[in-house]
DNA sequence: CTTTATTTTCTATAGTTGTAGAGAATACGG
DNA sequence: CCGTATTCTCTACAACTATAGAAAATAAAG
């Protein structure tokens, strides 16, 4: 039997060599769900409208996602890991104060594909409401950058750039929260409306840390 | 042409009067949508589940809400129109630090109740996102709940209770943005878990405004 | 070119949805 | 008890969904 692993072109049992890239496919499907989530709405995102967006037929996906939650959970699990990525990237070889805000700044929808970003994961809060699995997801990340954040503020206190009273786990929390917050406000703001004195925020809050 | 207004049953020009309260009624569906909505989720609110969880059947929604869309939006409005009531009760007669606070303790989801409201508006900011007509009725509110904090925030600069020198619009939108990210950080936490650290959190932001 | 396994298209199906509307049931005035 | 307007139930229907699977198209090896 010819299995679909890319390693086996390269061991030559396979007589006829596979000619798509499983994961690579996988990526492209995912890429055209999000294309259509953004532009349309979860609602129109139908297996049909994901394959036409993808340049296939409906029952093209099967063999890459055998069913639509399959591909659901896989697209919205990629969201988080491409966000995680980007900050991974942004914050290297930073801490304290300067990691916090460059963590935020990756995250907080200051730029187009940013709010496209918050118009995937909305929908994903809410089917997460109710699939466990999910929510998992969710929280997995979010138990992440709480862990990042905190990291940064002790290092901060450390540099003496954080000197408030209150405990980093509060100030995590809350911080947390704006980024999740400002999601909603950029997701749900008119069309054409860019500024949302989300900035300022960020570095008004950074700047209560200081007191 | 006998017509359904109640004020036409005290006129007594209608041979036969009318029996149900249709705003009353309405009132009822709005809330068997709330409960589905909190109990299964928004894909679980169809008309049929709905009509069954006020107790009719399938057709007798109709005459109160001619479309789906039509109860859904007016069901969602409601959800602020109480939250706005309660807000109101809530900070009456109050003023400065201890309005914000009440204003914000009436908001963050600290008891099941307010949990399953949670669990009601993040799939109407899903809705939103795709609906000009929804994401205003969000905004309305937004603003309306933003100028009360700035008001709270100028009243606690004057009692000297409100140092920072950060802007108070910054403050408000952070503070609204806290509150939205709550709504999330409850609605996804795992069955069971109570303490997500909320109050912490206001506590430690009401604190941050005193430096 | 032929063969073979893969990949994709196309059609079909079972289920669900919102909505419409005929008819039955209901409750009240007389 | 009867008539009447209201209210509700029930059935029907058209549209749309995810999914399954047969058939066609494709691409590479020999």
């Amino acid at each position: 039997m010819c299995h679909k692993s890319p390693t086996q072109i390269i061991l030559g049992s396979c007589p006829v060599p596979k000619i798509v890239d499983h994961h690579q496919r996988r990526l492209e499907l995912v890429d055209a769900t999000w294309r259509i989530i953004a532009r349309l709405g979860i609602e129109s995102a139908t297996m049909r409208e994901i394959a036409l967006e993808a340049g296939f037929a409906n029952g093209a996906l099967k063999p890459y996602f055998p069913t639509k939650d399959d591909l659901l959970t896989f697209a919205f699990g990629h969201v988080f890991n491409r966000t995680n990525e980007r900050i991974a990237e942004v914050t290297a070889g930073q801490a304290g104060l300067e990691a916090l805000r460059a963590f935020c700044l990756e995250v907080l929808p200051l730029d187009e594909e940013r709010i496209n970003e918050a118009r995937i994961v909305i929908p994903f809060w809410q089917k997460a409401i109710n699939d466990p699995g999910k929510a998992r997801i969710h929280r997995e990340s979010m138990q992440q950058w709480l862990a990042a954040m905190r990291q940064y503020l002790a290092e901060a206190r450390d540099a003496g750039t954080v000197t408030t009273a209150v405990d980093d786990a509060a100030l995590a929390g809350q911080l947390l929260n704006l980024l999740l917050g400002a999601q909603i406000a950029a997701a749900l703001a008119p069309g054409g409306q860019v500024e949302l004195g989300l900035n300022e925020q960020l570095e008004g809050f950074l700047t209560l840390l200081g007191c």
